[in-house]
RNA sequence: GGAGAAUUACCCAAGUGGUUGAAGGGGUCGGUCUUGAAAACCGAUAGGGGGUGCAAGCCCCGCUAGGGUUCAAAUCCCUAAUUCUCCGCCA
């Protein structure tokens, strides 16, 4: 949520930067609506000062056998005048509001505006795999080696769901334990959340009301719930509502949870297989920040993903995201993004953010300045760290070997029990 | 699924219609004492959102949330959320 403080005192900075994440904002009614609001709200409050004092006075009026139906009177007039203001002031609240709530974040400075295409790429890790062979893609691979059951997915769950079975299910394991310890290493602390979350949960992270369709929302439960799209959203609720003092600051979680999406359904041929499917694997980090220290979190997000792409030996390369291709709730976005041999491109593993105070605004999640006394809130950040569903091909495709067997990469293989390397199945 | 109880500040907790932002205790902070610590004693400390104002201040809203009754609500009524207990059912 944007601070309307700063709509208010400077509209034309935040619609020039609205606009750069091709957002067209018109804040004329709104400031409208605004002044209206705080007219109103000081002839409430006054009536309302007016009416408080004269029923404190009946105590006293009583005692001194004073008539005080008069002051009864006096009371009720004032409160029927004040209804239909109060009924105009809660009414213009609300809109303005929904209206706030609406607005995306507002992007940093120094990002470029436009969309996807104006992406830079600012960092190459690695060199793109040649193979002296005909390559295989990843679903070729995964099946001839067994590792996914896309047959059977489709069976048991229909389109868009596939089965690791076997040393696939062990692989994508052995990724995410290796994840998993890395974090811990880094003093992370390890969360596994509820994947069933509450609506205020997903209005926090800045999910709602925008992209309320965008996720699975489940019948039988009351008040409705829905299945978590990103850890994320768990993780920058823990706090909600809730005052830190500032020596808890910075607080670092990890979550590892399935990710349940509705846009499985948009394939393109080039993203068969595993790119894209109604759930996923993903540990994702999380962290509370003091605002002054939030960029410094945000390259410590950044080079842990990377640190993890780079240890598995993989080819990949560091995008700043252009304004517009930043989701809703985020102010400054980088992608780490792994090659793909077979369809020549590289894929999103992790999504390093800064929502600096959007979303803590919307949950309220403050923190005690011990110098000043005063609340202020936190910045939040995330980052995947990883998902494993582009990892998963990402290895399969770049280890691969001319017989048709793939590498396991070093740094996975204590935590598959030493398996070296992964053979065709006859 | 059924029945009942609870929800007050950092924590515990008193408070059942009128100067109650709310007794008391713990905690925390400072001090006395002590070689140091503990104990004891003394003192300090009560949140949050918002309006207005250069500021001091003034005002509104705040006792889980949202409605209602009343001149007046932490206190009465309704609805919801959460927690606990008992019964049932069951991975």
């Amino acid at each position: 949520m944007i601070d309307i403080n700063l709509i208010r005192e400077n509209p034309e900075y935040v619609k020039k930067a609205l606009a750069k994440k091709l957002w067209d904002a018109d804040f004329t009614e709104l400031l409208s609506w605004d002044k209206e609001k705080r007219e109103l709200m000081q002839i409430v409050e006054s009536n309302k000062a007016e009416m408080n004092k004269l029923s404190a006075s009946v105590p006293a009026a009583k005692k001194a056998g004073e008539d005080v139906s008069k002051i009864f009177v006096k009371v009720k007039e004032i409160a029927k005048k004040n209804a239909e203001f109060e009924a105009k002031l809660k009414e213009l609240d609300q809109r303005i509001t929904d209206y706030v709530a609406c607005l995306p974040n507002i992007p940093d400075d120094d990002l470029v505006g436009g969309g996807k295409e104006n992406n830079k790429v600012i960092h190459t890790f690695g060199k793109k795999p040649e193979f002296a062979f005909k390559a295989k893609d990843h679903v070729e691979l995964a099946t001839s080696l067994g590792l996914v059951d896309y047959d059977r997915g489709a069976k048991i769950a229909g389109r868009g769901s596939w089965i690791y079975t076997n040393l696939g299910a062990r692989l994508e394991w052995a990724l995410l334990n290796f994840f998993i310890s890395e974090h811990l290493k880094d003093g992370y602390e390890f969360i596994l959340p509820p994947h069933l979350l509450n609506e205020e949960s997903g209005y926090v992270a800045g999910q709602f009301p925008k992209f309320r369709e965008d996720v699975f929302w489940l019948d039988g439960l009351e008040p409705k719930r829905f299945l978590l799209p990103t850890a994320e959203t768990a993780l920058v609720n823990l706090h909600r509502n809730e005052i830190l003092t500032e020596d808890q600051l910075p607080r670092k979680y990890f979550a590892y949870t399935p990710c349940y999406r509705r846009e499985a359904g948009s394939y393109r041929t080039e993203e068969r297989g595993m790119i894209r499917g109604y759930q996923f694997d993903k540990v994702e980090m999380v962290q509370y920040t003091k605002p002054e220290e939030s960029d410094k979190a945000f390259e410590e997000l950044v080079t842990k993903a990377a640190n993890l792409v780079e240890k598995l030996g993989l080819h990949f390369q560091i995008s700043k995201l252009a304004a517009g291709d930043i989701s809703h709730s985020m102010a400054r976005t980088y992608d780490i993004e792994v090659y793909i041999p077979s369809i020549g491109i590289y894929k999103e593993v992790s999504s390093a953010s800064n929502a600096r105070d959007y979303q803590a605004r919307r949950g309220m999640v403050r923190y005690r300045d011990l110098a000043t006394g005063k609340t202020r809130f936190v910045h939040t950040l995330n980052a995947s760290g990883l998902a494993t569903s582009r990892i998963f091909p990402a290895i399969l495709e770049q280890y691969q070997q001319e017989d048709g067997s793939v590498l396991v990469p070093e740094v996975l293989q204590p935590f598959m029990g030493g398996i070296k390397v992964l053979k065709p199945v006859k």
